[in-house]
Order: C-alpha cells, then sequence, then structure tokens
DNA sequence: CGTTAATTTGACTTCGAATGCGAGAAAGGG
DNA sequence: CCCTTTCTCGCATTCGAAGTCAAATTAACG
C-alpha cells in the first residue's frame, strides 16, 4: 500500500502525457498521434481534429528529447563563449539566442572561465547531441581535428585560422586597428602605448599586433604594451604601467577593447588629473553599448554584431542540412566611429 | 579485416559511434559499455580497462539524449530571462551557466524580447525535457499553473508572488529603496524625481513603490515620477521629464537600475552642466559593474548575485531530486553602497 | 575439494516518437 | 457495379543507453 502511494505519487510528479496516451485518448494509433504533429505528412482533417483535440485534453507536448533521439536532430546548438566575453559584450549571446530561436534551434550555453579548460567541455558538447555549435573560444588544431572527426557543423565567432579550412565569422581586427593608428599618427601622436588582452586571446592578439605593426609601418618607434585582461581595472592599471615604462604620459593608448579603454580613461581623469582627449587620446575596440555613453564617447571600432551573429547563425544551420558544403570565411569590416576620447586632427 | 576498421573511421565521419560498436569491438555486452560509464557499477576492473580501451579507440561518447530518454532525466535546465536583463546585467548569466555546469547541468537558453511572448516558449521549455527552470521573468497565475500541473520544479529569480507558494529568490527591493529613500531624506533632500522601469516589469513596480512608500512615510510632498525602459538613454531622457514635470531639477533622482542612473548622470553633467552630487544626487539599483566606475561611483545596493544564484541553483536542484519539497522563498539583503553619486549628509 | 555466498555478466526490455510497409478505405474511371 | 488508383491508417521496428533479472563466474570457507 505505501508502495502504491508512492507510486502514484510519483506517477503524479513525473505526468508526462505521451503520444501513446493522446492515441489512447483519441483512439487512434501512436503513429496517427506522430503524424499529426509532423507539418507535411498524410492524415484526413478528421484525424487530424480528433487528435489535436485529444491532445489538447491532456495537455500534451512532443518529446524533443525521444525525438531527437530517432531523427538524429535535437535542434539545439553549443554556443561556446568565456565569461569575460559575456560579461564585456553580452550583446554576442543576446543576439546568437535571438537568431537561434527565430529559426527554432535552441541554445545550450556553454560557458568557460578560462579559455584554457575547453576539453572537458568539448565532450560535454559532443554527449548532448547538439546539431552545429558556434565557438567564441580558441581551440587548438588537434581540438579542432576532433570535433571535424566526429562531423560536427561549427562556426567560429571570431576566431580564424589563416592556414586552415573553416567556417568562421570575424570582424576584421587588423583592419580596425591599422585605422585607428592612421588616424593617430595622421593627429601627430607619436608616444604609444597599448594596453593588450591576456595571451591567450586569440581576438587580443590580433588587434595587438594589427597595431604594432602598422605602427611600425609608418616609422613610430616609441612604443610600450602592457598586458590587460580586457577588465575595467586593467585597463586602469595599464595606464599607469605604460606611465612607468615609458617615464611619461603617453600620447595616445590603443586598448584591445572598449572596458579597458573606459578604464584608461578614468584612470587618466581621475587618478591622474590627466584630461582625455586633450592630454591624452585613448581608442578602444568593440563598441559595446557604455562606449556611446557620454561620459566616454569613445573613438572606436562597432563591430557588426548583428550582422555577424546572423552570418554566423545562417552557416551554421546551413551546414546542418548540408554537412558537405565547403568551409568559408566571412570577415566583416568594423564601423569606425569617431568620439571624443581622442584627438583626431 | 583490418580495412573493416578503416572502414568503420570512415563511416564514423557521418554516423556516430553507439555503446553496441563499443561493446563488438571490446567483445563483450552492450549492457557492459553501459555500467563501465555509470559511476558505482558493478563492474570488475579487467572489464573497465577493456572497455574503456574500446571507447578510447572508437572516440566513444555516450548519447545523452538517449541517457536523457531512458533516465527520464536530461541534465539541462532551462534559463528563461529577458534580452534587456542580459544585456544590462549579464552577470546574472554568467554565473548561473558557470554554477549550473559546476553541477554537472547544463542550461538551455530562453532569452525573450519581451515579457509578453512567454506563452509559446514554455511549450517549448516543456518539449525539450529539462529537469528545471529558472525563470528569471514574469509569469501569469495561469502560466505558473501549467508548469506546476506538468510537475516541473522551477525556481523564480527577482520576481515574487506574494499570494503564492512558489520557489523564489530575491533581492530585497523594498528594503532597498527604503534605505537608500532614509538615506537621502536624511541628507536634506526634499524634491524627489523616480525614473521607474517599464510599466510590465514587477522588479521596477516593487522598487518604484518601494521607495515611492517611503517617502510617503516620511511625508516627503514634492515627488515626479518619470517611465523608462532600463535603458541609458531612458535614464537620460527621464531627467529631462522630470525637470520639466517639476519646473526645476530635484534634489535627488532615484532610479529603478543603475544604467538608467548612469545615464541620467550624463545627461545631467554633459546636457546639463548640473554637477552631480554638488546639485544633484542620483541613486540606481543593482550594482553592475559600471557602477564602480569612478566616473559615476554610484550610490546604489548591490545584488548579492553570487549568493542569489547560488540559491537558485542548489533550490532546483533540490527539486528536480526530491519534487515535494516545500515551496520556499529566500530572500537576500542587498549590499548598501555610499558611492559619490548622492550627496549622503 | 565441495559447497555456498558474492560478484559479474549478458539477454532482454524499456523510454517516446518517427517511419517503412502493407492493409483497408475512399475516390475515380470505365 | 466492378476494378484500379490514391489516400489514410496501424503494425512493427528503430534510435542508443540503462535497468532488471537470472545465469555464470569467482571468491570464500569449512
Amino acid at each position: 500500500m505505501t508502495d502504491n502511494s508512492a507510486n502514484n505519487r510519483n506517477h503524479a510528479n513525473r505526468q508526462r502525457v505521451t503520444s501513446y496516451d493522446v492515441a489512447r485518448h483519441a483512439g487512434v494509433s501512436q503513429s496517427a498521434v506522430s503524424r499529426c504533429f509532423k507539418p507535411g505528412a498524410s492524415v484526413s482533417k478528421k484525424m487530424r481534429a480528433r487528435v489535436m483535440k485529444a491532445a489538447e485534453e491532456l495537455g500534451y507536448q512532443p518529446n524533443a528529447i525521444a525525438r531527437s533521439l530517432i531523427s538524429g536532430r535535437s535542434n539545439m546548438a553549443a554556443v561556446v563563449i568565456s565569461q569575460k566575453t559575456t560579461l564585456y559584450y553580452p550583446e554576442i549571446l543576446v543576439e546568437l539566442s535571438q537568431r537561434m530561436s527565430e529559426q527554432g534551434v535552441r541554445v545550450l550555453l556553454f560557458t568557460l572561465e578560462h579559455e584554457s579548460d575547453i576539453d572537458d567541455l568539448l565532450d560535454q558538447v559532443l554527449q548532448y547531441q547538439v546539431d552545429g555549435m558556434i565557438v567564441a573560444a580558441r581551440l587548438s588544431a588537434q581540438q579542432i581535428d576532433a570535433i571535424e572527426r566526429r562531423g560536427l557543423p561549427f562556426v567560429f565567432y571570431n576566431r580564424s585560422f589563416r592556414d586552415r579550412q573553416i567556417n568562421a565569422v570575424c570582424c576584421d581586427q587588423t583592419e580596425g586597428e591599422r585605422w585607428l593608428v592612421n588616424r593617430l599618427v595622421n593627429a601627430g601622436h607619436r608616444r604609444f602605448g597599448i594596453i593588450s588582452g591576456p595571451e591567450d586571446s586569440a581576438v587580443s592578439m590580433e588587434r595587438t599586433q594589427g597595431a604594432l605593426e602598422r605602427l611600425r609601418e609608418l616609422g613610430v618607434k616609441q612604443v610600450a604594451v602592457a598586458e590587460g585582461d580586457y577588465s575595467y581595472e586593467s585597463g586602469a592599471a595599464g595606464l599607469l604601467t605604460l606611465r612607468a615604462e615609458m617615464g611619461r604620459i603617453p600620447d595616445a593608448v590603443i586598448c584591445a577593447n572598449d572596458v579597458m579603454a573606459i578604464g584608461c580613461i578614468d584612470a587618466a581623469r581621475h587618478q591622474l588629473g590627466i584630461s582625455v582627449p586633450a592630454e591624452l587620446s585613448v581608442v578602444g575596440f568593440d563598441g559595446v553599448g557604455p562606449a556611446r555613453w557620454s561620459s566616454y564617447d569613445l573613438t572606436t571600432v562597432r563591430q557588426p554584431v548583428g550582422r555577424m551573429t546572423e552570418a554566423a547563425v545562417s552557416m551554421i544551420l546551413e551546414r546542418v542540412e548540408n554537412p558537405d558544403l565547403q568551409p568559408e570565411k566571412r570577415i566583416f569590416s568594423g564601423l569606425m566611429v569617431e568620439g571624443g576620447s581622442a584627438r583626431l586632427d
């Protein structure tokens, strides 16, 4: 008896209505129920009406897990993204999620604390049988090999590999940095500081290298680099490091992202009492929300997040449909935003 | 027959490696393979070694979908959150994701553009057979009924219903607002402006009402309210609206979130040339990252996101294990942050 | 060494929906 | 009115792992 009540309780908790229940209630077969929920299946109106009524009455929802198992499609895509990116650039995740769900695909979220603990994560991704994966993190060549071997379609977001045929959506970091450098040098800045992102960030490397290269090309000799970690605090700290290293405040500071640029501006203004842009120019990268706030009005390169996420989502979905499509890289130019945080003439 | 293995590998590109493949390759039964991947199962070390070797060689990963089907556990939890929340307060999602994955549960993300399109979304959530759901959005009584009827454990994040027994984790919005009002009134402020959030936001309503109530209690008569939408721009616009409505700048502005408070400060300083806090005090709510930036140094109530997400996750997981637990509400006090954006004495 | 107890193992069934195939029903043609 | 064609529908099987239970193996002990 106690068994019975326990059973009942269990049953009440797991009150899952299956297609068999609906079938019984409607007096038809399970197959019929299944067909009624499949668009474009061969079902008479009478049948459909009956089944739908029964489904309604029982509160039936098809079990996506069971469907996935037999159909081989989970209608889930993994998004692998670092915590820092999500914190400092939440637009990416928001847009990805929005666009995916418009296409009937849900986002299974994988955030990583450090770009290094990807290995276990990939196993997880594969276990969950996602249809595809959007990766906004750095993967090693072996890791990419492993994914390709499983035949899981994937698209990199803002990471590319020059020497590899992979799917990627990128903002042209180098082009953006070169533009920033050009404008700053043209405006007469000569002593440069650079605040980079963390060493293990591919995006930061590209940006920093892009800026350094262009500075070299233009014959700028006085350049110091401080390493940051994309945070506001590290931007502020970076400016102090640069000052210590150069023996004075540089003319301009190029930051690997907007948040550090903001930290740098605040440190200049409120810690060092230096006027931005009169005495110091600061530029960033990304074009995040706060960059537009009037306290900063940042000169930066805005990534076309809308276009980029749209591209990433359509690329991944195309490859879910047709896994044999050729790899493709789509590089978007950033939007040059001439804000008031840098003297540009 | 060595060719066979090559064939298998080729085949593995499109077809997955199943426990049967591993079993065959190791010369054991499928049950044995399954047991080897279940911690604490009765398996000899010899067997385990053999199976693991075979699994390794074939690159086998257990299929979480199939496992879910039989075990009734998907190890996924839905997080339902509005786009605005994600954009302006990304910490919540980051922390939730982190804590869940530490517990071996993945986040299936459901972002909503407007709090209104929840209905289809709930169907989706149910279809995906998530084990539980964390809801940072407003649900109607009927919607809650529907979920309860399915027996899906859920926890509200920052929404509570006084007249309903549900699981919820909240920051005490009212307490926080009352503290802010107390401090401001004590410091001699008499003319108040309030910039609320959107009408359909429960959190905003609580905050605004909390502030209004305390102001009334303290006999403050001059109070104007402008409606915002949580955005920076609406904070800036709100200040102008308040000025128009009151015929002058108020002594203090209470904003329903930090981002609007920041917009308000910037509008005061850069549009109206008003000094904050000398001529105008501004306070917010949330304690987001930018509130700490030295340009703003916001007086605000910081939500204990770490504690709150931890509570939400442990509550949901407890209820997945034991669905019959009593509903529970956990209300956390916010941390009062006395920043430089308000004159407090 | 025999007998019992403890541990391992494999055959079979289960979860819930989708689908190929054939039977039966409706529709169409002569 | 009969025969063919086209629809519909149901039966039975499938997806991949996990759990049940009984058989088989091993360990333990007198």
